[in-house]
DNA sequence: TTGAAAGCGTTACCAA
DNA sequence: TTGGTAACGCTTTCAA
């Protein structure tokens, strides 16, 4: 088309967006009605086989594809759940993910995915923005500790599982791994092996796992009688640089620490740099696996999670809830897992 | 409420999914028309105050919350994209994933992901799946080598961008690493200190990474004007098993390799193993990088993708062509970058 | 400032 | 075996 007559606008821009053809346009091609060609797209029986083949080649020859939005704004389910995180990226949560998304392929579900990397404002509107696009269920690994504002999803028949922490003021399926359990095992471990100083570096106070963790470390302590000097206990922000700090200040004075137990990876991996410029061995257990600890020398010992269960479990709650199943929310923990590998099993260097 | 009348079933089962309300409801009982819900709903001026805070009233008694199906059905544009990878749980994809979420985020678009498992059917079931919830845009990282089923979605204005492996048959925006380039690099660091026999371990012949890679590794050994003997190149499924036997294999001989570049991390840290275990060091260079390899003793040399750099370029891509960036469809290819660690630094022992 | 009515593309229901 | 017609819950358009 030449210039236009204006002389302004030389060209319209062209229309990106080439509008698709519908269930109408494939019935007029096909010259059949436009509730036959529903029938042959969900194959619905009741079309004749020589019927169904004139509206598929209209389906081809048009490029059709249903649109979604309308069978779901009629139909009311989805079929998509919503997955809320902390971070995609993490490694501890990628299985996790994975294990949901498998789940929900399983059951013919679409996974949204969405970080709120801590943040409980972010979390509140991910999970807001999933409940408008209707997913039938959620699975959140909470950032806040207030989740009041789903009692209209719960009300409404949304399933919700919470993972990794609990809700916050609101009845829900919860899916746990046992922090307490596991961390004792990890310091009656260290303490079986002749350590009588650990010490603890953690996460901040306030969050669930982290709380959990340093209750298990007092729990076996005293349960062995041991006392646990001021200085040993060290929660707060997980930077290197802080652990190298608190590392050191335990490792020095009248009272050195012999064992260290980390309160998650990140702080274990630190650890593990430090001690390798450390001239006096130091026993060591991280909570969370991580990968290639057995390459390391020593080997790292840790208390493993299984990420891939929570997430499994996780989602069988959710599509349980969505099958129909009535019953109160229930609360599940799954055991953490010690696995020696030889930083956990270093004696004691006598002062 | 007492038993039911007929004594049959004691109480219906509660009714799951008790409809939510609309904005009908809340429009009557906020005594409004609906148009003036929708209005307070969206932000859009022309409300009274004293209007917009009786709405809002019936908004939080009811726990009403738009239906974004129905307005995504009026609107066209749905505000979310696909991302469909190998494996949401790959250490390498994650930053990747995380990295496009940021950038939907920024665009206020929400995130569906799925994994492919490699395997090309999943592939064109996962995309279409997303097509036909009318996701505006798409990246793909494909696992199927035609892609021709697209056709219909880039003639409707779908924006597709693919990473990390081209597209097949379709013309569309693509987001690569320089794999061949970052190969040459590494052979030719590995010449450069000394090699002369060096083994290449790669993935199975047709993956595109694969290939390139194999490519770059010859450029590099003619480039020095180096022989490569028959046994020195091995392509096939990256399991320990195999990996291991083709290590042996090219570490005796009469003509022993001395330095190892590998195609992928699964591979390079199969090396990592083996070399742990072996009299005679060889030198190594890994294509990937991989957490803690600066840990290991000695640190692993490898060639180093940029994950969200990738991602980044690839969700700038789409939301370019999204906001009607109206060009031929790009190809980018992003540098692969050397890291030296130590393992790659081992010069050859002499036989 | 407000609201009534039409329509988005599909499925449910019923009639032919 | 087929195909109207009325929803689904919202936005758009236009009139009050």
């Amino acid at each position: 088309m030449p210039d236009s007559p204006t002389g302004l606008r030389p060209t319209p821009p062209p229309s990106r967006y080439g509008s698709r053809p519908t269930m109408k346009d494939v019935a007029a091609r096909a010259g059949v009605g436009l509730k036959t060609v529903s029938r042959v797209v969900n194959g619905e029986p009741g079309v004749t086989a020589e019927t169904e083949s004139r509206v598929r080649s209209a389906i081809d020859a048009l490029g059709f594809r249903r649109n979604d939005s309308a069978r779901i704004l009629r139909k009311g389910r989805t079929a998509s759940i919503g997955l809320v995180l902390e971070d995609l990226a993490d490694p501890f949560y990628s299985p996790l993910s994975r294990a949901v998304e498998d789940r929900a392929r399983a059951n013919a579900s679409l996974l949204f995915t969405g970080s709120s990397a801590e943040v409980p404002e972010r979390e509140q509107e991910l999970v807001l923005a999933l409940c408008a696009r209707r997913v039938d269920g959620l699975v959140i690994i909470p950032a806040g500790d207030d989740h009041r504002y789903l009692e209209p999803e719960l009300a409404a028949g949304v399933a919700v599982v919470f993972v990794d922490r609990p809700a916050g003021h609101i009845d829900a399926d919860t899916v746990l791994t046992d922090n307490a359990g596991g961390s004792r095992d990890a310091v009656a471990h260290l303490i079986a092996h002749g350590h009588r100083r650990i010490g603890f570096i953690g996460d901040q106070v306030g969050i669930h796992t982290a709380d959990e963790r340093v209750r298990g470390y007092r729990q076996a302590m005293e349960a062995a009688g041991l006392p646990i000097a001021a200085g040993w206990v060290s929660m707060g922000p997980t930077t290197p640089e802080r652990v190298r700090v608190e590392m050191a200040r335990m490792l020095g004075g009248s009272e050195p620490v012999t064992a260290f137990f980390m309160g998650n990876n990140r702080v274990t991996v630190t650890a593990v740099r430090v001690l390798a410029d450390c001239p006096r061995p130091a026993a060591l257990i991280g909570f969370d696996d991580f990968e290639l600890a057995d390459l390391l020398r020593p080997g790292v010992t840790v208390v493993a999670q299984d990420p891939i269960r929570l997430g499994r479990t996780a989602a069988d709650l959710l599509f349980r809830r969505l099958d129909g199943a009535d019953e109160p929310p229930r609360r599940v923990e799954l055991p953490a897992r010690l696995i020696t590998r030889g930083s956990g099993e270093i004696a004691p260097t006598v002062v």
